[in-house]
This record gives structure tokens, sequence and C-alpha cells, in this order.
DNA sequence: CGATCCGGCGCC
DNA sequence: AAAGGGCGCCGGATCG
């Protein structure tokens, strides 16, 4: 295991581990009412753990939580083992309380559960404590639905406190028997570092989402009076919308024409004697017809009125800032997910909106070709990861096997990972083979592993969910060419193919931000988005080129983290802009 | 009628 | 040129 980061870093020896339980005042007949309980969400208990989660000592309650975790962080800094950062940072978050690392027992357990093959069995704490201890195990609450901040009761900051669980004992017990599990994977150090990552996502999810992303109304508004006109007074599409829908009805020499629906826009390409199988735009982009055009103007417009206009504004942007939430390993990759929103597909031309406080700036960084870096570094491949110690790793696979063809290199590797097998990728493919066994033979396995239903796993110890049980067995679609493998097993096959990249590509990312959030700790800096592959933090003009060069080492920290001494680098595209639309 | 599926497209 | 992985969201279409 390489060295460890504070943040990061498993070494409990140095490090006091902390359990806690949240108890909602007067709601647990564990602990009196105190005077003053509740004032900041409520009193808790805590137990403080040896290295393997044994307590030390007796417990202690305490009447105001978010007080007591404040004292504890300032004195010890401990690693704080609790059942949902999802549910209690936000409470310690609003009374002013930001802990430097925790241990998330529901996002652990999710971690293991899906380690021993049994995805989707509940994950929570209770959960966790009933499988221990053989009684019934409680179903997961139902996710909660998206909710616009400002809307309803507020989901982020004013959700009252989880029911009380189990108590502290069995939290305890939860946790040790976490650590045994983690010791048993087949790789711990690196599971280890995927629970301290996840965990201290659960932390950055929840201030990212406080911190909001800085967003200028009056841009967003001049945008979409410019791209779309401005809104239709009585409620329908804005003008330049009604504009185009009669001139798409006026092509097809029709009165009106609902352009939002794709069986009409089909049935009205027929009887102008255009035979379209849908009205995807890559269709529609080869149709040689007047309305066709139109068509596609009206699709692009359309999206920005509905996904990202005057109603998502109202909805989503408060006070300068736009506040989803994030859900830290919401996608089976690790990846991250929001809630509501759309965060994690702002289209490009609304990102002119996107604008840094005055005296404030923004420092955008993306790990470039992160994927194929990945491809190289897990699967060892060391021709391939001569070509991956450049900046531009296509060009430099290019120069060594693909005559130069940057293009070709780039649809081959691509195609390895994505699952490409027809077409003219075929022999770019061919040429990946020959030329890096290795690589080509890592992301074949996980393929084979997956028609052949097997799980598969990141680097660091995440594994794929099941294919459905209901096409577990006996596929009745008849096989096709592919070796006698039916198109369910192929479809499979290409899941479990990019999960192995896909998913350590979202560890390097998430262990890249969790060392990002050490070293910005304390500075007058805020971590504002994260997508990804793709971070921003808005800080004084003044202080950029001391993150940007914070966001490198990180970078260098993730790499070191995750895969040791690897001759494979990670770069990242940095650019210091005052709009996010003019990041590189 | 609401619940759910699906087409389509935004992002990575 | 098109298609291969992962999502969320919208509105239309369809189901019960």
């Amino acid at each position: 295991m390489s060295p460890g980061w504070p943040a990061l870093s498993y070494r409990a020896g140095r490090i006091a581990i902390m359990a806690v339980v949240a108890v909602v005042a007067g709601a647990d007949h564990r602990l009196p009412a105190a005077p003053g309980a509740g004032t900041r969400g409520g009193g808790g208990v805590l137990q403080p753990l040896d290295a393997s989660g044994a307590p030390i000592g007796p417990p202690e309650q305490v009447a105001d939580l978010a007080l007591a975790v404040a004292d504890r962080e300032r004195r010890e800094r401990p690693r704080w083992v609790w059942a949902s950062g999802a549910a209690l940072y936000p409470v310690l978050l609003r009374a002013g309380v930001r802990v430097d690392r925790c241990h998330d027992i529901e996002l652990t357990e999710a971690l293991l559960l899906g380690y021993a093959g049994r995805w989707g069995e509940p994950r929570s704490f209770a959960a966790a404590w009933a499988r221990l201890t053989g009684a019934p195990v409680p179903p997961d609450p139902p996710p909660r639905l998206a909710e616009p901040p400002g809307h309803g009761q507020g989901a982020l900051f004013e959700s009252p406190l989880a029911p009380p669980g189990p108590g502290i004992a069995a939290l305890t017990r939860v946790y040790a028997d976490q650590l045994a599990r983690i010791a048993a994977t087949e790789h711990p150090g690196r599971f280890r570092l995927l629970v301290a990552a996840e965990s201290a996502g659960a932390l950055i999810a929840v201030e990212l989402g406080a911190a909001g992303l800085p967003w200028r109304v009056d841009v967003h508004d001049a945008l979409l009076g410019e791209l779309l006109g401005g809104p239709s007074p009585v409620g329908g599409p804005p003008r330049r919308l009604a504009e185009l829908a009669a001139r798409i009805a006026a092509a097809f020499d029709v009165p009106q024409l609902h352009v939002d629906s794709p069986l009409e826009l089909v049935r009205a390409f027929a009887r102008a004697g255009v035979e379209v199988p849908n009205t995807r735009s890559w269709v529609l982009r080869g149709v040689d017809h007047p309305a066709a055009p139109l068509v596609l103007e009206y699709k692009e417009l359309y999206r920005i009125w509905t996904a990202h206009g005057w109603a998502w504004q109202e909805a989503w942007v408060r006070d300068g800032r736009f506040r989803p939430e994030y859900v830290p390993g919401g996608v089976v990759s690790g990846r991250w997910a929001t809630r509501g929103g759309g965060a994690l597909q702002i289209p490009k031309v609304i990102r002119r909106a996107v604008v840094a406080d005055p005296g404030w700036t923004f420092v955008v960084a993306d790990a470039g070709q992160l994927e194929p870096r990945i491809l190289a570094a897990v699967s060892g491949d060391t021709r391939l990861a001569t070509a991956a110690r450049a900046g531009d790793l296509y060009a430099a696979l290019a120069a060594d096997a693909f005559g130069g063809d940057r293009g070709r290199a780039k649809v081959a590797l691509l195609g390895a990972m994505y699952g490409q097998t027809g077409g003219s990728a075929a022999p770019a493919l061919e040429v990946l083979r020959r030329n890096y066994p290795a690589a080509f033979g890592y992301v074949e396995t996980a393929a084979r592993s997956g028609e052949a239903g097997e799980l598969v796993r990141s680097w660091l110890g995440r594994t794929c969910p099941p294919g459905s049980v209901e096409f577990a067995g006996a596929d009745p679609v008849p096989a096709g060419g592919e070796g006698g493998r039916s198109a369910r097993a192929r479809a499979r096959g290409r899941f479990t193919r990019n999960f192995v990249i896909q998913a350590t590509a979202a560890e390097w990312a998430a262990t890249l931000l969790a060392t990002l959030r050490g070293e910005l700790a304390g500075s007058d800096t805020e971590l504002v988005f994260f997508q990804h592959d793709e971070v921003i933090v808005h800080c004084r003009a003044e202080r950029a080129a001391a993150v940007a060069a914070a966001v490198t080492r990180c970078g260098e920290r993730a790499s070191a983290l995750l895969f040791g001494q690897t001759p494979v680098r990670f770069p990242l595209d940095l650019s210091t802009v005052e709009c996010y639309a003019d990041a590189s």
C-alpha cells in the first residue's frame, strides 16, 4: 500500500476514533432530556474507540451533539464513526461544525455487501446491526424525492435527525465488524482507501450542496432571452420556439404540428416522403427536408427551455447560488449522482451564468483522458503506460502504433473500453490487441467475466451489481454470431468491461477530491462543483495560483494512493477563469 | 386518474 | 458516420 495521507489514512496509531450516535432530544429513553438539548438538533452519545473498534472507557452522553463534536474535533480530530453522514452531517454543518474525516457505516455497508455479491440488501446501520444479531432486517427507507431548496421543508438543513437507531454499543460493534470484513477482502489496503474516500465524499457532498455553485440570475435571464426570445406571457412556449414550430408546420404544409411528439414528427416526415426510424438528432442531420434543420434547432432550444430555463432557475437558484443535492455513490460505478436540478448535465451554453463573486475566481480542473490512463495503470501494460506519460495519450499512442493517426488510436481505445466490436473500429482494435496485449486483455477479461455471469471489481474493490435475476438463466434469445453469446450476455459484457475502468476512474477522482478538501481546509476557498472528473474551486483571485498548485499536488497524491509508483501520469487541465464557460 | 415506460438529449 | 459505457430529466405515450 502506498503511503497514507491523513484524511484518507486508516493507520490508526495517531488518529483517535470516535463513534457517535445522534439522539433526538426527548425521543429516546436512553438519553435524559437536558436543558438546552435540541437547540442544535439534539443530543447524542460519544464513544472513544481503539484501532480495532473496541470501546475505550464508558460512552459519554452529551446534550448538545454539535457542540460536543466541535469540541472533540478541535482537540483530537478523530475519525468519526457514524451511521450516515448524509443524515447527520447537514445538522452539524448547519451548526457551523466541520469535521475532517469519518467512517460512514451506511456507505461502507453498501460497499461490503456489494463485495460479497449481496447487492441490494438493506444497507442502513439498523440493517447491518440486525444481520449481525440475527434479527429481522429492516428495509431501507425509500429514497427521498428531489426537493428544490426553499420549497417544502428544505431537505438539506431542516430535516430532523433520523429516529434513534440501535444505540452506541451496536454502532461500535457494527464498526468493528466492518473493519474485520474489510480486512478479509482481497486487498484490504485498497478497500480501506475506498471506504475512506467514499466516507469523505459524503462530507464533501453535503458541503458542496451547502455552498452551491455561484449563479448569476441576471446573466442566465439574458442568455435565455437571447436564445429563446423571452418567456411567453401566457405560459406557452417562448417566442422563438413558437416561431420555429410555426415554420416547421409550414415546411410540412400543415396548419400545426406538435413538434415535441416524436410520433407526430415521424408521421409528418413519412407524409413528406421521408422514412425515418426515429427523430434522433443524428438521424435528422442526414435528412434532406427543409423541416429537418428547423426541428434540430427546435430540439436544442426546447431542451434548454424545459431543463435549464426560467422554471428551473426559480426552483433551484437561491441567493445567487445553484444548490443541487449530491449523492455520492449514487451510480453503480461509484460516480456521484445528483437529486434534482440536473447539476451534472449543465449545458455548455448555460455555463455562461456561472460567474465568480467580485474579486473571486474559479480554478477549474479536469482530468484529461482519465479513463484510458486508468486502463494503462490497472492493466500494467508497460507500452500503454509509456504512452500515458505523455500529455496527449492518444497522440503518443498514435505515434507508437497507429502510424500517427490520432483519430484511429482514440477510436481503438474507446472501442476497447466501451465494447464496440464492429464498424471501422475493428481494424483499430486489432492493432490495439496486437501491440498492447495486457491492456486489451484487461478489458477483454472483464467482458468475458460479465458474459459468464460473474462479478467484476474496480481497482479498490467496488463490485459491480449482478445482472437481473430474470435473465440469469438460459437466454431465450437465439445466440448471435459472437461466439454463440446472446445479445443479453454481450450487453452484460460491455457493462462489466466498462465498469472496471469507469469505477476506478471514479475512485481516482474521489481520492483527488478528498485530498483537495484536506488541503483547502481552513483557507478562504470553497469547493463549489464536482462532476465525475472535474472540480471547481471558488477562491479569491490572488489565491488562484496556490489553489491550482494544490489541485496538481492532489492529483499526484491520488495517483500514488491508488497505484503507488506508476509511470502513468494523470495530468489535470487547469483554468483560472471568472466564468465557467471560459474554462478550456 | 396516477404510475410507469420510453424517446430523446444534456453531461461525463 | 455511427455506436459502444454510465447517469438525470423532460414530456409524451401507455398501462392498470
